[in-house]
DNA sequence: CGAAATCCTTGATTCAGATCAACACGCCAA
DNA sequence: TTGGCGTGTTGATCTGAATCAAGGATTTCG
């Protein structure tokens, strides 16, 4: 049903999405690239709120405008529904609603995961927290949990990473080189990483080692 | 429909309502009192991620157990629902679902606010910010907004608001009595607040003064 | 090709908030 | 009444991350 009135659109990196406080007429996916959402203060700190990974929703039956800017970070592929059909498609399926309400818990997890790291983890357990999900995530997504070493490429830039952290710049670079010195990731160019053992990373975020609910 | 399968609950001032991990089999919201969600790493670090203020809800259709401690922080009165009965009922009622997500939705809005104050804020801004929303919470629940100075008590010791905050017990305490040597806030006793000027609050939070959305 | 822009790293110094420590106040129970 | 306990304040010192500063490596573009 959702096929019928769904389209697509593209953005390419750096490009901003939405900005915070514009009338927002549609909701949709991320098919794929990534995209970050964010909140500026008018001094121009900048916190980063959520990262949206292919599958992700973006946007609020009920609310007019976006409540965060949203940037793509990568070139990025967004599958689109207007607002008022999907909305009038909700209140005739609630089948929808329930669905929405199982990812918007979720989300809500991740959020209040991440208010543990913003607010007591070290810049060391943050930065090893950061690579426990892009890893978690890039498996889930690329393919079975098949044993050995996990890669992947790093999505965000030194200062993206910060903002999602709660760190400078200069910070996140330091730290990201303290692992690599330490033997808990490898690094091969800037954003190509290699994972050893997922147990030491997990053990360097500070988590419970036998898998937390990160998502 | 509701209100035939309800039932109350009291917490004193302190007990643990859920454990986290726990199976939870009711839904509920809290009538009257404080409660508090929180996260505890191994080695003690706790972060609250959400204070339960009257009206709030609490559990999660579709899950089996509670992620988070939830703890009362003053006496507490819950209106609860056990779990399987509340979920044919959203099965039924395609307007609970929807409810239910209007609230998940400002709760995340909520969580994401309070990133960027873990994340960006100075410990001033952060008393501040915390100052507000108890502030605001409390105007909206015990009249509609008559002017003039805003006059409450604190529902939480000072180490609750450190957890809340991502401080040390002692850096709020200090900062409290940084406002209160600047007159932004009037202390009486240690609990009791009086601010004199609302905006300059916001303006020490670092928010934008013509009102965000603290929620 | 060289110039400019991005993105990243590393070093030196500073500073906000943590840590360590002492003590004040109110309350309750022995 | 005294001692213990929970709560809160304040001072002295320490430290992790911010800030300030200088380049290095790639890519882009004129």
């Amino acid at each position: 049903m959702l096929d019928q009135i769904k389209y697509y659109r593209n953005f390419e990196a750096g490009q901003t999405v939405i900005w915070a406080g514009d009338k927002m007429d549609f909701v949709g996916s991320v098919v794929s690239g990534i995209a970050t959402l964010t909140q500026t203060m008018e001094d121009g700190r900048t916190q980063m709120v959520g990262l949206l990974l292919p599958s992700d929703f973006v946007g609020r039956p009920g609310r007019r405008t976006a409540a965060y800017d949203v940037v793509a970070t990568t070139d990025v592929v967004m599958c689109c529904f207007r607002k008022q059909p999907f909305e009038d498609m909700m209140n005739r399926t609630p089948h929808i609603a329930q669905r929405l309400l199982e990812m918007t818990l979720d989300e809500l997890d991740a959020a209040r995961e991440w208010m543990l790291v913003l607010g007591r983890k070290t810049a060391r357990e943050k930065i090893a927290s950061l690579l426990s999900i892009i890893a978690r995530r890039d498996a889930a997504l690329n393919m079975g949990g098949k044993e050995g070493p996990m890669v992947f490429d790093l999505p965000l830039t030194r200062e993206a990473m910060a903002d999602y952290l709660g760190l400078t710049l200069e910070t996140v670079s330091r730290q990201i080189s303290a692992l690599k010195k330490d033997g808990v990731i490898v690094l091969e160019g800037k954003r190509h990483v290699t994972v050893p053992d997922f147990n030491r990373l997990l053990d360097e975020a500070g988590d419970d080692s036998d898998g937390g609910l990160l998502a």
